[in-house]
DNA sequence: AATTCGGGGCG
DNA sequence: CGCCCAGAATT
């Protein structure tokens, strides 16, 4: 059990924060979020950053502002444009779970992000890291903003030997980061701690020699700064095999199918696909055409194996079998048809990408 | 507390 | 190919 306060009685705080925040005032990065504290924007970094590196980040920030550049302009968007505008971050509910928070803040603020812990703390998708990073990169409100670099960072300053993938590690480094935040500049002192784990004190090997606060760090004094921080591994994803279907008609549109509202790539587009096994007594190519069948009510001749797709989630891998197929009938209404144009206004997950990658966006598919 | 949510880049 | 990353919601 680490006591904080034991580890901070020594420390010299006000040594340790200048030291931090005239560094990152030096170097810190010119990121297109730092160009103003407009709330709205950094709100909108905050939720891109999540589980996202910077540099796949940028490009998306810059459209996804120039598109919706303001609380109001993104709460009136339909969310077929948003999720267009978010095609190939991942984790979607992110962004879905922002513009419900948005309407939230336009009908019941006013149209401005609100600057207490309790009412940021219930919007939807504002967790404890996202709080605290809109109350002191935006408002300069001393509040802890404890993300993975964070955590990883502090590990190695104070020596702290907790498991940081456990849920109730990161109350300990809020614990420690009250006691450390600078109340003069709270804003520059979390971007900095972000920005040194980000820069300097790397997951594996910390550029220590270059560490503006390696003076005031214990695992460096201690030479154990590559041993921290302490992380319990993730179980490994799950394999999955999958079969999913190119369908087009002869006037050279394609057939697609919207994802459910819930769970994995919840409201994206995809090519009809589904699980399929190889105990059974069908083949996937048969599997497929059933499920076609029960789910859009059309018979339809697939074409032999056209090539597979991989792709890796962080929990699941997909091997997706892929199969042509034209389009004779009239299917029911959740297969929806449109135009090779059309198509390519529809959010697709990256593994469905892959998939009109094989066939080239030609319409029909060729191969 | 454990699981579910994506995707890319790196050694 | 395993590991990591500016996490939050759900169970």
């Amino acid at each position: 059990m680490t006591n904080i306060h034991e580890k901070l009685y020594d420390f010299p705080i006000a040594d340790f924060q200048s030291d931090l925040i005239d560094w990152f005032l030096r170097e810190k990065r010119d990121l297109p979020w730092r160009k103003d504290q407009d709330p709205y924007k950094v709100w909108v970094s905050e939720i891109m950053l999540q589980q996202t590196r910077v540099d796949t980040v940028i490009p998306y920030f810059n459209a996804f502002i120039a598109k919706f550049p303001s609380i109001e302009s993104l709460a009136e968007a339909n969310e077929e444009e948003v999720l267009k505008a978010w095609e190939g971050l991942g984790y979607y509910s992110r962004v879905r779970n922002l513009q419900t928070a948005v309407k939230e803040v336009k009908e019941s603020y006013g149209g401005i992000v609100p600057n207490t812990p309790e009412e940021l703390g219930k919007l939807k998708g504002v967790g404890p890291y996202t709080k605290g990073a809109i109350l002191s990169i935006a408002y300069n409100i001393p509040e802890p903003a404890v993300d993975g670099n964070v955590m990883r960072v502090l590990s190695r300053i104070l020596s702290i030997w907790e498991d940081i993938a456990k849920p109730k590690s990161r109350k300990l480094f809020e614990t420690a980061i009250y006691e450390l935040i600078s109340k003069e500049d709270p804003s520059s002192f979390n971007q900095a701690l972000m920005e040194l784990g980000a820069l300097i004190c790397t997951p594996t090997s910390p550029s220590c020699l270059l560490c503006p606060v390696r003076e005031h760090c214990a695992a460096f004094s201690e030479g154990v700064q590559q041993e921290l921080p302490i992380k319990s591994k993730k179980k490994k994803p799950k394999p999955l095999q999958m079969a999913a279907a190119v369908l087009y008609d002869e006037n050279g549109n394609y057939y697609i199918h919207k994802r459910p509202a819930t769970g994995l790539l919840a409201n994206l587009w995809e090519h009809p696909n589904t699980e399929v096994n190889r105990s059974y007594d069908k083949n996937y190519r048969e599997q497929l055409s059933d499920y076609i069948k029960d789910e859009f009510g059309i018979e339809i001749e697939l074409t032999d194996l056209k090539g597979t797709v991989e792709h890796v989630f962080s929990h699941l891998i997909w091997t997706i079998s892929i199969y042509f197929g034209k389009v004779k009938q009239t299917p029911n209404e959740k297969l929806i048809k449109v135009t090779k144009q059309q198509l390519e206004q529809h959010a697709f997950p990256v593994s469905h990408q892959k998939i009109t990658k094989l066939y080239n966006g030609d319409s029909p598919p060729l191969l």
